[in-house]
DNA sequence: TATTGTTATACTCTATAACTATA
DNA sequence: TATAGTTATAGAGTATAACAATA
């Protein structure tokens, strides 16, 4: 069962196909990497029975401990509604918990747990499998330009 | 009410927390840059009552007339049932047709309208008041690097 | 009054499976 | 047998609104 392949979805375009003025557009191209990288992300972490932004959600408490809900879910650019039940569903697993905050009492502080840590630690391995491909393709130098450039793309979205 | 503001989850993250191992993975920026830019891209073709994947539908309509709807499907990145619905929701506004094909009659040849260019140029216009601010904050320059990355990445998903 | 966390809900996007008609 | 198109359906991901507790 090591086969790599991708249901229908997964196949590539052909070759002769044209974007036309499509390819102006960042966002165009953005959603459909990123369609197709979920995908396999989907592959990989099925097996261990999980959600999307569980990962990055663990990966950021992990990253910044102590953090709250409300900053968690600013920082994966979602609404605070998703940090609760994230949060839910990494505590149920035992990943990460909760303590109220004795700064600020309506503060949630969140903190990862030993498994958790551990749990991370597998992950990170099996997606460095995931964006392997990705990875090989374009070099360490590049990637850090596209990392980059994509870091200023992220800022620019915020400039009303 | 030409106000910009986007509610709660288009809040910028905290530039005090860390992305930490999180930040050496494509996947995780792109994630949530595309779901900014689709945000911004709702509000926009909100007023116009559409979804997301058919804009892009018909631009590949325009720029490959007479294409097949599983080519439509792989060139966007989808399933090719898909196709079927932005093609029928396409047409049901009246800016694609399809015609049988008379080289081979299981396919449906996609063609635009005149409606439908005339649409396309005005969505072409709108979204780029969406990005505007994505190509101020890159340039020209940066742009054209980062469009020829992310083709490369979308291509390199595809060697299994 | 404003913010944190919470719950419930509804909507959009997408894949899957089963089917038909052609090839 | 394989491919193009279709349909119906189920699942994931996400936003919205309303609320309680705390600031």
């Amino acid at each position: 069962m090591e086969e790599r392949r991708i249901a229908t979805p997964g196949t590539p375009p052909d070759a002769e196909l044209e974007l036309g003025r499509l390819g102006e557009f960042v966002g165009f191209r953005l959603r459909r990497i990123q369609n197709q990288l979920s995908r396999e992300f989907a592959q990989v972490t099925g097996r261990y029975q999980l959600r999307q932004g569980l990962f990055s959600a663990l990966a950021i408490i992990s990253a910044n401990p102590g953090l709250s809900q409300v900053m968690l879910a600013r920082e994966v650019g979602l609404d605070k509604s998703m940090a609760v039940m994230m949060v839910d569903d990494l505590e149920r697993r035992g990943w990460a918990e909760r303590r109220r905050s004795t700064v600020d009492r309506r503060r949630h502080a969140l903190y990862t747990t030993e498994a958790g840590e551990a749990w991370l630690a597998e992950m990170f391995a099996a997606l460095e499998v995931v964006e392997h491909d990705v990875l090989d393709a374009l070099g360490k130098d590049d990637l850090r330009v596209l990392n980059a450039i994509l870091d200023r793309v992220y800022t620019a979205c915020f400039r009303g």
